[in-house]
This record gives C-alpha cells, structure tokens and sequence, in this order.
DNA sequence: GCGACTCTACTTACTGGTCAGTAAGGTGTC
DNA sequence: GACACCTTACTGACCAGTAAGTAGAGTCGC
C-alpha cells in the first residue's frame, strides 16, 4: 500500500511536509535543502530521501496537498455570505503574515522557471484555482448586491487576488502594508 | 579612480550588470550564479570577482542602480498628467513581461529571507521608493479631479503597487492576467 | 625615446562547503 | 521472512570565494 493512498499517512512524512511547507514559504523552495529538514527533524538525510526520493517529490506533495486543503476550505465556506468568505480570505493572509511568510502562489510564481517541470504544472493548477475562488467572491458578492465595483468580476478578482499576493510581499518590509491593502479593497468593493 | 566614480564605467562592468539584472528578474537572485555570467559572457568566474568580490556586492549595485533609474524615470515623468504616469507604469510593466520577467520588488522580496543583510536595506529603500511613487500619481489623481475611488491615497497606492507586482506574478500563467488587472486598475480609478 | 614602474583587467588553479541523490546494510514489527 | 523505516557511507556536481600570476596600456624620470 503506497504511503499516498493510504490513510493513516506516517508521522514522519507529515513532519517532513510540515516542515518543507514552512521552510518553502520563509525562504523559497530553492533556498531550503533535505538538511534543513533533517537536521529540525532529528533524523539522517537520507530517511527524508526515503519518503520523497527527489526534491521534486517533495515539492508536489507539497502543492497537492495545498489544493486539497483548499478545496476542503472553499467547500467549508460554501455557506457563508460573500462578505464573510472575503474576510476569511483576509484572515488566512494575516496567519501567513504572522509566521513572516508568503502566500504559496507568490514564492512559487516568483520562482516558476527554476522549477521542476512537474512543480510547474501543479503550481499552474494551484494558481488557477485560487484565483477563481476571488473571482467567484465577487461575482456571487456583486450578484447578491452587497459588493459594489466597475468592470468584470474576472478583472475585480484578478485584482483582490494579485493585490493581497503582493501585499503579503509588501508586508515583509512594512507590517502596515497588509492592513492598508485589505482596508482598500473593502472599500473598493464597498461593503463595509 | 574608483569605477564607482568614474565616469567611464568599464564595459564589462556594465556587461555583467545587464546580465545579472536579466538573470535575477527570471531565476531570482540566489538561483543565479557566477557561471551563469561568465559563461554568458565569454570570460572567467574569477574575471567577475574582479568587478563585484562578493555576490552581495553585485546585488546591492544592481538595486542601486535600480533607485538611480527610477529616480531618472520619476524625475522625467515630473511634467505629465497623473493618468498619463499610470500608463507608464503599465507599460514598464508590459516590458518586464515581454521579457518573461516579473518586477524587481516582486522577486527581491520573495527571497527576501536568504538575502544578504545589505541587500535587504537596499531592497526595502528601493521598495519604499516605488511604493511612494504609486501613492503619489493616485493622489495627484485625485487633486487634479481625474481619478476617482474610495479610501486614502495611502490605501489605494498601495492596492496598485501590490496589485501590479502579483500581476506580474500571476502573468507567467496565463498571459491576459496582466491586461485584465491593469483593465481593472483603471476603471478603479475612474480613468478612462 | 627608452627602460622601469604601476595599474587595470583579467587568467589559471585551487579550496572548502553545500547540495541532491544513491547504495547497501540494519532493526523492529506483523 | 517480508516489509516499513530508517542508518552509514559515499559520489559527483555545483557553488562562492581566494591566491598568485600575467598581458598590455599608460606614466614617469632621464
């Protein structure tokens, strides 16, 4: 029975994901090794070998389960109003900020073309999904008439979306970017 | 005479800049290397220890030139109108596209993290310039009557500047993200 | 106008460190 | 005894950085 496929996962190879996932958004996924792991982790360099033979493995795993947590997230949040999905959306950007990290789609964006091909892949993926949720927010916020904002829900989305990506980046140099761009969009979407 | 000062920089001094500057917006700065240059350029490694002894040296002279440029660039744009800036600025953004590239305040403060303590300085200075000057073309926007929207300029500054460096981000997977976040950003201003 | 000197801009050759990845062996559990 | 989950021990690649040497161009005294 492959690890994957199998329910009760090792503690281990969810410590390693644990670990890789923080250290990815700290530092990048280029700039973390199998040491860094290892070393926190209290085993030898080649048990994290053992669970994720290439560091691409390791990589994939790490955006697969991201997409799955995220469709867990957005289907938990199926019943809440558009208002609250966005400030749920607001309270995973300050979780990140307070760990100083980025969001998943902003270091692996700006890493893409040092990539693996298959973490490209799943990173497009990843991406796609994320920005139609914003769209979606919008959309179903502007339709229930509690948002309020010129042009497409496909623009506006692209924008909340692009605009909390970069302002998570912002933050790392003033911890007031965050509040500022977050206070903003609420007003450009005019609810309250 | 110090090259810094002189006006004559060396050509190959200036070779290596581009090369690094082209480099770092693709890969990012730590996923470069020395090889990468000289290969590129058809010298030495060590012919490039010569000019920037450590790595961090070529990366704080590539952020600085980067705040002369756009200290060039601001002070050049002093006479236009505030909508006639904003397009500007798209198209400067158009251009790092072009290039497969994202914007340098996108990839330097991804990888914030592992840089250099001096780069980091000079990262957040040239940051802050940027972010000031997206501020000011939404304020004098707004002076001059021409642009519209909710919230400060503060706020709204930032939302553009965040917005445009995720756009750039998100571009490398799909090519309209660009256009449709720059569509957006102008009827958010009511320009146009 | 010629040798001595100096400086710039490299070269060759090397070091020590870090990295991903592998092979083979050990140990405890079912 | 088969398997999961490690270990030790290693390889080869790449990396930033250094030391020492050199070719050529310019400068200086004379």
């Amino acid at each position: 029975m492959k690890p994957e496929t199998d329910a009760r996962i090792t503690d281990t190879r969810k410590k390693i994901l644990d670990l890789a996932e923080a250290l990815m958004l700290s530092r990048g996924f280029n700039a973390f090794s199998y040491q860094h792991i290892s070393a926190e982790l209290g085993v030898r360099n080649a048990a994290i070998h053992y669970h994720f033979p290439k560091k691409s493995d390791l990589g994939v795993a790490l955006i697969e389960r991201y997409c799955r947590r995220f469709e867990r997230f957005t289907q938990a949040q199926a019943e809440l109003s558009p208002g609250e999905q966005l400030e749920q959306y607001f309270e995973l950007a300050d979780r990140y900020f307070g760990q100083q990290q980025i969001c998943p789609s902003g270091i692996l964006s700006a890493e893409l073309q040092t990539l693996p091909e298959d973490m490209q892949r799943q990173t497009q993926a990843f991406v796609a999904l994320m920005r139609g949720w914003a769209e979606d927010i919008v959309r179903r916020g502007r339709d229930a008439g509690v948002m309020h904002y010129p042009g497409s829900a496909e623009g506006m989305g692209d924008v909340v979306f692009a605009a909390m990506q970069g302002a998570l980046q912002l933050a790392r140099f003033d911890q007031q970017a965050l509040q500022s761009v977050k206070l903003q969009i609420r007003q450009l979407l005019g609810c309250q």
